[in-house]
DNA sequence: CTGGACAAATGATGATCGTCATATATATGA
DNA sequence: TCATATATATGACGATCATCATTTGTCCAG
């Protein structure tokens, strides 16, 4: 019945497509700046430059944008992706790990950093998708944290592993609180070097 | 003017000081539960076993009772406060410690336990009252922790106390976050016995 | 140039939120 | 018993929220 033919792709990505993938990445920054609840969805589209009416177009719900946000933001976090894991040389590529994901500058913008430690506290509550997500994400940094450390030589590396996962995620938490900047930078500095000197052998 | 007496204080608190702490209390542990945005004034009431209304004859805003909620947190936790620590054998202390602050009880339990690893990651959006109390909180763990690691004999006490506030608070927040309830235990499990015998020397 | 398809904007709905003004109930002192 | 003070309840206000129906604008086929 439908004689119109099906929508003609001119790009890889439809005009429709690079909308919703803009819509998400705004939803995936201001999530890790303000909190899973702390941004609603007008104010969502208006950072997308967007009005609030069209947002059901392109996702079911608020829970339907979260769970897909939740993905967006371990693909796009420079900072505990496996980028730097997947060095072929292991030392360099857990110190340069480390130095990433408990850098000042993945202090100053938890927006572009590992969502874990923004949200960790929130996962409890979140949508059941969105926390199903979450959960996945954390699973992915910890396989590849294994995989380094038994690399190096380290016998026992899932329990390393998830040590290595709480001390960065607590300490990058913690830093985050503390009300004095000089104190968190501190706190960043000899967690970076403790971790290095407990995990690789010179 | 005022020829009425100030009001006889029968037992050490009066009604209204009572209903206050009642609040309090409900608040501290909701906030735990649900998150602090998780929880609206209305809601608490009820909790409390009151109606919306009286709230404000208690505290100025919500900001305020999250303020004084988030303290009541810290002096109520029974798992991340100086009790176990302030044994006058250290290595047991900081063993009860450990243990204490990565029970399954404390897993399940969020309400009651340390609230560090609940909040934490809510720190940076806390009105800024609470956020400061939330602070100081963290504040008291990390001084205690320091002691009772000097104690032990482990110079650069505090460096460590910092790793291991790090490593107990990304753990427990983790576990919480997991969705298979085993995989959690045991990640609970093996960070008590590494934490231990990394600090205390037999 | 015209008609149709579709993306996005406008505007409204009901629910929930913090806040507060006012009314009620309870207890105390005369 | 009555008057007063004080703690709590009732009810309403405006703001904000997620959601959706409808209209507007834009681009392409004929």
């Amino acid at each position: 019945m439908p004689k119109t033919s099906a929508p003609v792709v001119h790009n890889a990505l439809s005009h429709k497509e690079r909308t919703r993938a803009r819509i998400l990445d705004e939803a995936a920054v201001a999530m890790r700046q303000e909190g899973i609840g702390g941004i609603g969805v007008a104010d969502l589209m208006k950072r997308a430059g967007l009005t609030h009416g069209g947002f059901y177009a392109h996702f079911a719900s608020r829970d339907d944008l979260v769970a897909h946000a939740v993905d967006r933001m371990f693909e796009d976090s420079n900072f505990c992706r496996n980028r730097p894991l997947d060095n072929d040389d292991a030392a360099i590529g857990l110190a340069a790990f480390i130095d990433g994901y408990l850098s000042e500058k993945a202090w100053a913008h938890p927006e572009h950093a590992c969502p874990i430690p923004s949200l960790i506290s929130e996962a409890p509550h979140m949508p059941s998708e969105a926390r199903a997500r979450f959960a996945q994400g954390i699973t992915g940094v910890r396989t590849a944290l294994t995989a380094t450390l038994k690399k190096l030589g380290h016998k026992e590396g899932k329990t390393l592993a998830d040590s290595v996962l709480a001390e960065i995620v607590g300490a990058m938490a913690i830093a985050r609180a503390l009300p004095d900047e000089a104190e968190a930078a501190a706190l960043l500095t000899k967690t970076r070097q403790e971790l290095k000197s407990r995990l690789i052998k010179a």
